[in-house]
DNA sequence: GAAATTACGTCAGCCATGTTGACATATTTA
DNA sequence: TAAATATGTCAACATGGCTGACGTAATTTC
């Protein structure tokens, strides 16, 4: 079953809704990020260190892909603004590991509110469990070499309801 | 049948998953595009110019939604590596018409290349339909005001199968 | 205990690609 | 003839990537 691979035609008519989705996907959170002085940049930090507060520096620079230097300079900004503090490890003291104050953690839900809204509209098509499928179509898409670090992401992620420290 | 919505841990798994997923969506081209001195703004015009050979600038303006000023950047290098070329309209000779050059249609395709297989290699999946399931997923995620813009797109664009002129 | 490695920060400069605002030219429409 | 349209271009600026180099504190290794 399924294994008809997809026509041309289907499969640059998804290619193209990849970039109409996604650019339009982070169209609401740069409106918000506007007000605030900040970017797309800053939304990521804010979005995965509010998902694992006390995460080090060093596994944020392996989620985001960029150089410390890119980093640094939005974190920076967003420690300065008073959105994101650093506390200094307890096992390795050279580690910062990162925590959102409370207006970063405001700020986190506010810019994500909007996505939310997306997905949930998106995935509630008559025909039922498109979640799932999204899900795993979306995984695929990922890079072979990414796609152990994106599923420890994302099971770690799940674990995370409470955060583990830092107010 | 499935307006349950999604639980808040699904529905953030999506969100990252949709920046993993893009990511690493747009890496392959992004290598193949280094080596010709262009970035990710070339392969879109490439893309759609392609796609709709003897479109118009302004109907290219508003698929990209960018400045005409940052459009011209990029397409002034295009057309002066040889890659795209420019006709005058004939029924309006204000308009200069986007073709791409043999050379432009080689890129172009390379370029879609490692995209397709992405696609595919995502969508085929044993639970079968995927397909079009994430075709409309995708399409909901588009914002409402985009949509038909989007829709006409996708229609008028998979009626070109024959370039339309311009050799 | 000295040496090497690691985690992090920072300075400086460069590049790609988006933005606004202003202005010019040719052509078509009213 | 006047106004609107399609396109091009100049200048300045912002964001967020990048490389390369260097510094410091802490940990690990020999």
């Amino acid at each position: 079953m399924g294994d008809h691979p997809l026509s041309e035609q289907d499969t640059v008519a998804l290619i193209e809704l990849m970039f109409f989705a996604y650019r339009d996907f982070v169209s609401d959170p740069d409106g918000i990020l506007g007000q605030y002085g900040f970017g797309r940049a800053h939304h990521r930090v804010l979005h995965f260190v509010g998902r694992d507060p006390g995460m080090t520096v060093q596994q944020l620079l392996d989620i985001l892909q960029i150089t410390k230097q890119s980093l640094g300079r939005v974190l920076k900004e967003l420690i300065d603004k008073g959105y994101v503090f650093q506390k200094e490890g307890e096992t390795d003291r050279r580690q910062r590991l990162l925590y959102l104050t409370e207006a970063g953690e405001e700020l986190r839900q506010r810019l994500m509110g909007p996505q939310m809204n997306r997905i949930r509209r998106a995935v509630a098509l008559p025909e039922g469990s498109a979640a799932h499928l999204y899900r795993k179509v979306l995984y695929h898409m990922v890079s072979p070499a990414n796609r152990e670090a994106v599923r420890d992401w994302i099971d770690r992620a799940s674990l995370l309801g409470e955060p583990k420290d830092g107010g």
